[in-house]
RNA sequence: GCCGCGGGCUACUCCAUCGUGGUUGUCUGAUUCCUUUGGGAAGAAGGCGGUCGAGGAAAGUCCGGACAACGCAGCGCGCCGCGCCACCUAACGGGUGGGGUCUGUCGGCUUGCCGAUGGGUACAGAAAGUGUCGCAGAAAACAAUACCGCCACGGCUUUCGGGCCGGGGUAAGGGUGAAAACGUGCGGUAAGAGCGCACGCUUACGGUUGGUAACAGUCGUAAGGGAUAAACCUCGCGGGUUGAAAUGCCAUGUACAUCCCGGUUGUUCAGACGCAGCGCAGCUGCGCAGAACUACAGAGUUGCGCGCUCAGGUUUCCUUUGGGAAAGCCGGGAGGGGUAGGCAGCUAGAUCCUGCCGGUGACGGCAGGGCCAGAUAAAUGAUGGAGAUUCCGGUUUCGGCCGGGAUUACAGGAUCCGGCUUAUUGGUCUGCGGCGAAU
RNA sequence: GGCUCCGUAGUACAAUGGAUAGUGCGUAGGUUUCCGGAACCUAAAAUCCAGGUUCGAUCCCUGGCGGGGCUA
């Protein structure tokens, strides 16, 4: 049974971590998220291969309420399904830092965003050595 | 029972699995330190278990505080806020009770007042001064050059009813306007007018009665006065500034680095110490450090000014002996560099619940019990089941049964409280008014 | 988190508390021209919302809504 716990190392917290990510990141979307990933150098001490973090404008959901719910459906979506992610990373030793972007105009249901966050994995694991940057 | 208006309370419940932030117990334990090499101490992170984990508005940030930092002799001017009275409160622009005023409903009649019962109310001063009042209207605030009208007088005219012209009187009537300078009656008059009188109304002042007071009643005197202060303003009261990104500590890092601007003055004085001179008791001079006053350009006092407080005042060189230059010191500014990590602040408090007592009430007092989020790219979610509520459809022996759906509205802590305002679904309790029925 | 400013036609801006809210550009129609441009004429189109003060509110006051700026 893989792990589906979602702990505070598999977190992006780092604001310097944020800001290099934006400047120098990869990123391709999937409707309703869009992916921003950039690769890291190997930390021999890290535990997990992958730092995310989840992101809802408040441009487009002006209530608290409203960015707090999809952003809890969306770490729900992540916790359940990366294991797909891990699988593959820890036999290559690579290390990354995410950052997940809600796309859409209106809140959507569970299912939907966790077919989206499978799909957003399968094309990252397929295609992160070729993508260009952005910006 | 129905309808309308107002107020209070509440915010689906339980179980299982996965996941989550704090805290706590226990186990494992990277790593570091000490060491008598036996061991001991600290401890990132993780496993398992216990326990707690958003709101009535957490919101808007509109008021008031707590708390913190800096500041604080005093005075004047300005600015901002508040504004019936009393009380509550830590405080308030909030609340409670009362008064005035406006207004809805009902009843009564003397038809514009009284009574009952609700609701609203930024409600000090317009009789200190200034400003404004478009259009209409004769006139819009020291009343008025009187539009229609009314009136006498003079002149002309006449069909003898009157008509026209002139300079006057008149604000009672018409008309205009949101607003026209007390109301009614009588007198008065050429016609009129608070011009006079009676009754009444309003306002101011003084007395008096009730009330803590606002205010109400009453008596007397005076007056008859447009509105606007959410126009300027006057009066009274209050206000130091900033705001948890405050503030303190640790870590990282640079540099007591660079550039620019301004300032860095004099006088007086007693005593102590050191040195030198002399006529060696002592006196004089110089030095060191000190006190008082003072000039300077600043800084602080966070709207400004006065005032107050603070700090700078040394060294070297040049010199025409007036001073000048450089460095140091003090103050201000520019630009640049570093960190954006941790700990404290940070959650036990004007606290919550229950009961009793005081008060019309807001609220206060006493007793007992409870601990109720502390995150920091920021914790509450997902799945399944049961109950409850509710909606739709079918069925019915009218009790229900079956199937499907929803669980809702508004909405998420960020230092913490007290209010206000705004958003809002359903349920429930309750006050008042009306209608209907029964007794 | 705190502070501050603003909201008027499609757009950029005006408007002592007072008549039918004005100007430029734009839009639509017309005149002119062989056609178009330019010019001229005409028209449509707005005070963010809800209350209050006032005889009367774009303006004054209160409360919402929306937008911008400053502050590390």
């Amino acid at each position: 049974m893989p792990d589906f716990s979602f702990t505070k190392a598999e977190r992006l917290c780092s604001k310097k971590a944020i800001e290099r990510l934006f400047a120098e990141g990869h990123s391709f979307a999937k409707y309703p998220i869009r992916l921003v990933w950039l690769p890291m150098e190997v930390t021999p001490g890290a535990t997990y291969p992958v730092q995310v973090a989840m992101s809802v404008p408040r441009k487009k959901f002006k209530k608290a309420v409203v960015r707090n719910r999809i952003r809890r459906l969306m770490r729900e979506a992540y916790r359940m399904n990366k294991y797909r992610l891990y699988r593959e990373l820890q036999q290559e030793e690579e290390q990354y830092v995410f950052m997940l972007i809600y796309t859409a105009m209106e809140e959507l249901p569970l299912g939907i965003i966790e077919e989206s966050m499978q799909n957003i994995i399968r094309r990252f694991l397929k295609y992160r050595n070729d993508e260009s940057p952005v910006r």
